[in-house]
DNA sequence: TTTGACGTTTACGTTAACGTCACAGTCAGT
DNA sequence: ACTGACTGTGACGTTAACGTAAACGTCAAA
């Protein structure tokens, strides 16, 4: 009744191999049921699958397996009571601060690029108005002989 | 005359050991000059110390060592030629989309905590005042037994 | 009934990014 | 001359996150 996953169907769905999976399992990511003859194949419910979204979606920014074990479990613990309630807010806050910081990392990055990118494709089309006057696409050589990277960055 | 900096500057500065920066230099991130007797100890120039600092914002956005130095090389690379300024747009524009990708999955992420940070906020102050009606802080129980996890998620 | 396709466990191998010795030269200060 | 702080080069150790291979069970299809 209750929808439920294979392991190869995860894998399927999100590019991993099942030894990945089942590493995930090892490491307390995923608890999948049991079926077949002797409880042996794993069967992963829509939880498991959230669970693995998620630890790739932390994968993908850069956290550990154990850091996103951490974060995923806090998503799952008890918040009944306030001290609870309490501890959720400061996991929640920490890795809140961490991921502003890469935030900004990130746009100081994109922003570095984008105005490298600009700066070329200017330059290209100069070439390329050039060499429509003189002939093929030789050299460019225009008054810039500074090395973008030995400029100051973030 | 110009300005340098030694093996342990740059390890203060960014918070690294000298055998990091060594193995930066393995990799082919760095090329230090040397100086001493024998050039042995290495003198690092402002340009060092700016791929050091791409290098380091790279990591933190999960790059390898291998990937940031593609990068931070092709930011040093001659563009003179029109064909080379078309490589260093691809590498450019390949770069980009991948932040940009990140930055989504960043933004989700964001998102999720911000809003289970506003929930468990919002709780925690029912409860609170709950408890100065009625005594200690004990059970809150709100009728939500649903856990976060198990919903849909990017 | 044999053949795949899929699943399992166990276990050793691999890569990246350093850490951690061990051992030695150097250089300023006392 | 001696100490202590810094630097250097090997070379082996370590952790994370799987890859890979062996050896086996199972179940539907031909």
């Amino acid at each position: 009744m209750a929808i439920t996953y294979s392991i190869s169907d995860l894998a399927q769905e999100f590019d991993l191999t099942t030894r990945a999976i089942r590493f995930y399992e090892d490491m307390g990511l995923l608890q999948p049921q049991r079926a077949g003859t002797g409880g042996r194949s794993r069967v992963y419910t829509p939880r498991d699958r959230t669970r693995l979204k998620l630890t790739l979606r932390a994968k993908r920014l850069g956290l550990s397996l154990v850091e996103a074990k951490e974060i995923i479990d806090s998503y799952d613990s008890p918040r009944d009571t306030a001290p609870q309630l309490r501890k959720f807010l400061v996991v929640l806050t920490d890795h809140r601060v961490k991921l502003e910081a890469q935030l900004l990392d990130l746009q100081a990055n994109l922003d570095e690029i984008r105005s490298h990118e600009k700066e070329a494709k200017a330059l290209l089309t100069k070439a390329e108005k050039t060499s429509r006057s003189d002939g093929a696409g030789k050299a460019l050589n225009p008054a810039r002989k500074k090395h973008l990277v030995s400029n100051e960055v973030s």
